[in-house]
DNA sequence: TGTACATCAGTGAACGCGCGTTCACTGATGTAC
DNA sequence: TGTACATCAGTGAACGCGCGTTCACTGATGTAC
């Protein structure tokens, strides 16, 4: 065609058809991913994507590994814009890019953190490792913080066998804090999850909150307050 | 038909309804709910549906206002079997028939909390009434609970457009609480959402947690801990 | 530089399946007099 | 109690649409000698 090998048309296609998968699953959901509706979109015949992916859950395992690494280098990237020092300040940056993120594209975060899309399951070996990268940078975060302050916070409530999941999980991430801190960081993953749930599924009525950025850090802000020094 | 008025067979008809329509939920969610199917393992005609439902939407309206009124009454029963002068040990409780409702069937609590159904928008006029019911009777609990213990928590991180919102709350809600205990009860209320979402959705890793009922506990328990005397 | 061959992209037809919804219809159940 | 009529449940066919996936094929692009 004009100008192009075969290597950058077929890299060209690809892209497209990744462009083209992310549309789809803003205006249809995961549900309604279509091959053949990209192929229409493309005109092109509907046989013709499979030159280029395998199959339709192939595609959805794609768009899903893109859309984690994306979520993750977004998180990455605010954090990293802090200074070490300021722990706190860079886990309020982290959730406030999960935040923002999740906003400007809540079919992505459906994709990610809402209901499973029945019929599809993720295979692990592609999907843990991308999946499980913003968590770890929270729970790297939460430790620096809490070796920041002295302990104030007491481990009430936690069971042995928490005791030996959350260990299991400090060798996952090579992270090291304390039961208290480990209950925390899960405590600020799901009020995390569950504030931006909240908010870009719509479950807050149209007009509840005038400024649910401010929600949202607030919500936050009580999350790390037991290991605010 | 066999000793049956047309009344009950009609309500008959429609409690099966209602039956195979949860059962598809929960085989194949919210966007593959189809009255074809249905009809099908009624052992009817497919047009023969319509005379008790107008449309897939209306059935997925109906299922949407059961599946809110049916866990709203699960947790005031819940709520309503401790004394009231133990506000904090309600919520436990609320919080805890929340969650087990979720585990018991996750394709209803995909219905109500999970990724909106795309092109489906559910009709304000039926669906709010029965929607606001638990975080309603949550707001309840927190206003007592926050009434029984002074107030040791500063409202820090709340603006002016905060302040609106939650008044605008406690209006709806007839509720009276401070500010500072409105923000622990959305925040209670985002980590409870984000807890059991990330448990149901299968976010938590096959085994992460041996026994994810106790790590509820311990974050809520977390989140009460503002307004916990 | 030119030719012979291999690779690849895209075609078009087909298989077999699903769906929501409408409509004219038969036959049974209920109601009014 | 009996008859005439109205209501209702369920039928079967049809309209028009969607989907994933396979397969034999043409014609263009690349590669090896």
């Amino acid at each position: 065609m004009t100008g192009g090998t075969r290597a950058a048309n077929r890299a060209a296609m690809e892209s497209e058809i990744l462009r083209l998968g992310r549309e789809h699953l803003r205006t249809h959901g995961a549900a309604g991913l279509s091959l053949r509706a990209i192929a229409r979109e493309m005109g092109v015949v509907s046989s013709a994507v499979y030159r280029y992916v395998p199959s339709r859950d192939d595609l959805l395992t794609l768009l899903l590994v893109e859309a984690y690494s994306d979520l993750a280098d977004t998180v990455d990237a605010a954090v990293a814009a802090v200074g070490k020092g300021r722990p706190l300040d860079r886990l309020r940056a982290a959730t406030r890019a999960l935040r923002r993120w999740a906003v400007d594209d809540p079919s992505r975060w459906a994709l990610l953190y809402g209901s499973p899309v029945p019929g599809y399951t993720a295979p692990a070996d592609k999907t843990v490792g991308p999946g499980t990268r913003v968590v770890g940078t929270l729970i790297a975060e939460v430790a620096r913080a809490h070796a920041a302050v002295s302990p104030p916070t007491p481990a009430e409530g936690i069971t042995p066998s928490m005791q030996t999941d959350f260990d299991s999980i400090r060798t996952e991430f090579g992270a090291d804090l304390p039961d208290s801190a480990m209950l925390v960081a899960t405590s600020l993953w799901a009020t995390t999850v569950g504030a931006i749930s909240l908010e870009v599924f719509g479950q807050y009525g149209a007009d509840t909150f005038d400024d649910p950025a401010a929600l949202f850090a607030a919500q936050v802000d009580l999350a790390l307050s037991p290991i605010d020094g």
